[in-house]
DNA sequence: ACCACAAATTGATCTAGATCAATTCAATTA
DNA sequence: TAATTGAATTGATCTAGATCAATTTGTGGT
């Protein structure tokens, strides 16, 4: 573990502290611990696990699943740098899903009992928590309609547009995307098969919509590629 | 709108005030405002107006729901008495949904910038809150891994098992559903047709795991359902 | 450089649930 | 009590996406 300081953190403008004064900075860098690193495959932490921490993603990406019964697995989100573990885990012993990297991932460690206090005591991260959370559930009713109502085209273009934007924040061009997953994943996640997700990409590329080079997405002419994501999203 | 007070309320020991101790329920109760009620088709509030509240449901119901383009409608939500609207809210200048009753309906509504003010200096309702939206994160999350993965049958089972437990816990009785919605809201929310929904329903009922007289639900073998619930949800 | 194994693509079917259409039923008003 | 209207049911089809199956492509280990 390296022990780098949320003043020099790349992300140090997008994540928590962003919101937060000089004084309340320093105290939030003293609770957190910075940087573990993981191997693609290696988890940050298990289903039915004690709940300790929240976590923050510094660099690479995760997944977060629940195993079913038989071992069958279901993604219910992914974490890209910047990004806050945990929001559901607030009212709860145990954690109710895995974290799991896609790749080479770093991460900061949140403990839940000195945030708590720290939280107690900073109505601005309250307010921040508030937003967040807030945030948090409308967008999951926006995914949730999307789920119900879209097309397997619209819910795959959704999703690559939401990768889009979240990397766009972390200042990497937006008509540039790595995938971090396999189809299967995207799949998993969306609702559809990998066979289905396979066909819509090769079909979007028929259409110019994208070129595909393995796991990297480029989209030619964003604009275009919104207005179609807009058009067949009703 | 009748001046009732918290202290009267049938439902103090499910709604926000559960959580306080006497100083504190006494100064929440006095930011609250009691007991606006409603008929079938009003709104607490439209899609657009600027956000200023938060609203708990007393009595009746109502469904929270989105208009589109074309001036179709998707629901996003029901909510029942002791249930808290607007967990959505903090981080928006406007309402981004309109919420209507769906039968007589009374509720409280709860200021926001009175709110904040409370919430700063009650940690009991911080921790309530951080409860509650963690909770329905994690809630949400469960209804997105539904709706993608579950058939129509068991969508519909665990809709209506979740109707009998949060009606339940209000004191009725778990296995007698009285359904406010049409067979199209349900099917809406759910992201089925009226068609399938009327379908499922008859089906249920040959088998003799529900009967139904109208909008009222019986549900004669309580573990019995659950059962068929779980198996044909996974 | 080769082998073994996993991921991705592509094709051929199958099916759950949508759509379209026709009654039937229930509530409200006159 | 009849008439009007919207909700619910039921039946007949249609289709998006699943499933099954066969290659092809890519990747990591020796």
């Amino acid at each position: 573990m390296k022990e780098l300081s949320c003043t020099k953190c790349l992300l140090k403008n997008l994540c928590i502290p962003k919101h937060l004064k000089a004084a309340d900075f320093k105290e939030f860098e003293d609770i957190i611990k910075h940087s573990h690193t993981l191997n693609r495959g290696e988890h940050i932490h298990h289903q039915d696990e004690p709940i300790n921490s929240l976590f923050i993603i510094r660099s690479g990406s995760v997944k977060q699943y629940v195993s079913r019964n038989n071992n069958e697995e279901q993604i219910l989100d992914f974490f890209l740098p910047g990004e806050l573990i945990g929001l559901d885990s607030f009212n709860m012993p145990f954690y109710g899903n895995s974290v799991i990297a896609l790749e080479s991932t770093s991460y900061c460690t949140l403990p839940l009992s000195k945030f708590k206090s720290l939280y107690e005591k900073m109505p601005i991260l309250q307010e921040a928590m508030l937003n967040l959370m807030s945030k948090t559930i409308s967008s999951e009713k926006e995914m949730l309609l999307s789920a119900c109502n879209k097309s397997a085209d619209a819910r795959f273009a959704t999703f690559l547009l939401g990768l889009s934007r979240r990397y766009s924040t972390l200042g990497y061009p937006e008509n540039q995307i790595h995938l971090s997953m396999s189809r299967q994943e995207m799949g998993n996640y969306l609702g559809l098969t990998s066979e289905t997700v396979s066909r819509i990409i090769t079909r979007f590329q028929n259409d110019k919509l994208i070129s595909v080079n393995q796991k990297d997405i480029n989209i030619p002419n964003m604009t275009k590629f919104e207005n179609v994501c807009t058009s067949i999203c009703h």
